[in-house]
DNA sequence: TCCTCCTAGTTGACATGTCAATCATAAAGG
DNA sequence: CCTTTATGATTGACATGTCAACTAGGAGGA
């Protein structure tokens, strides 16, 4: 905001930053998922989604709970839900006080195979992600992390600072 | 490969780094694809295919060369260059000595979006990623980006060295 | 009651990605 | 030449995301 505000253009070195960033993400993400579709047949957003149900309290939460809880647009978790549900991960429970919509539950294939793509999960992030650097080099991606999630949700909020 | 090697779960706060990490590079992708769509039209997507036809001889690549220089798939390539032609940014010249192919060539309107696409491009990675660190940091995020896709790289052709 | 507004969630259209199959041309070998 | 095989690229089916429009039920007030 200061010294830099006066600068528009990113410097080379800069730019070179941002992109092995965006790449290593990017590349990461893909390996990461495919490794798990493969070993166990689930996606990083159906794990997600498993993930939050099973930590939910008689394993079911209501759809907007789960959407703020894994930090998704409403209508991406629904077209997920009906993708799952499909394919008998999870279920819809009425509920009685508020008929606008119903509770998500786990069924019980959907505990099992959480389970096993937990499993999967935790090799995969150790063998992709885990195993590549070392306790300060984890420590320094987690901070960095942190502030940018911070300073896109400020910017974001209040947008359009530029120049 | 050692002492980490008899653990196969990673620690929570192993965990939490790569929980930081990966929603940060989604929050950050999403945040600068929107911000680049409404300020000048154009994905980043459409930027990567803009950018390398701008630097490439007389603006203009084969498919798999393009596809090599921004590291997608051929078939999403394809794809994507169907819609950028049909938007008018790119078009086709039939290939003299190899008839299977033909080269991507930036339109008039294609170079003209990309510059300002361009000006676009730097405002938002300097507003919601280099304004977010200090130079340490940025150096720290390039070198451990730079790391990770070379363990993803290395990992990936050899697949499978879980247990 | 009934009108209005709010909230929960779904839907449809379309952009984007992946995978496997296909097509056309090139290159090699008889 | 004429098969066979390799290469460049596209296609179709489908998974996944975004956005805007819509449905339906709750809540408050005249």
């Amino acid at each position: 905001m200061t010294a830099s505000a006066t600068r528009k253009t990113p410097t080379s070195t800069e730019l070179a930053a941002w992109r092995e960033y965006i790449e290593a993400a990017d590349e990461l993400k893909r390996a990461v998922s495919s490794a798990m579709q493969e070993q166990s047949g689930v996606s990083s957003g159906d794990y997600s989604v498993l993930l939050a149900l099973s930590e939910a309290d008689g394993h079911r939460l209501r759809s907007s709970a789960l959407a703020d809880e894994i930090g998704w647009e409403r209508s991406r978790l629904s077209h997920h839900l009906g993708r799952m549900e499909k394919r008998g991960l999870v279920g819809r429970d009425r509920c009685g006080d508020d008929n606008r919509g119903a509770w998500i539950v786990l069924t019980t294939e959907g505990s099992r195979l959480f389970r096993t793509a937990s499993a999967a999960h935790f090799r995969v992030i150790r063998r992709l992600f885990v195993d590549a650097l070392d306790d300060d080099e984890l420590e320094g991606v987690r901070t960095a992390s942190a502030t940018l999630r911070r300073h896109v949700r400020s910017a974001d909020g209040g947008a359009s600072q530029d120049d």
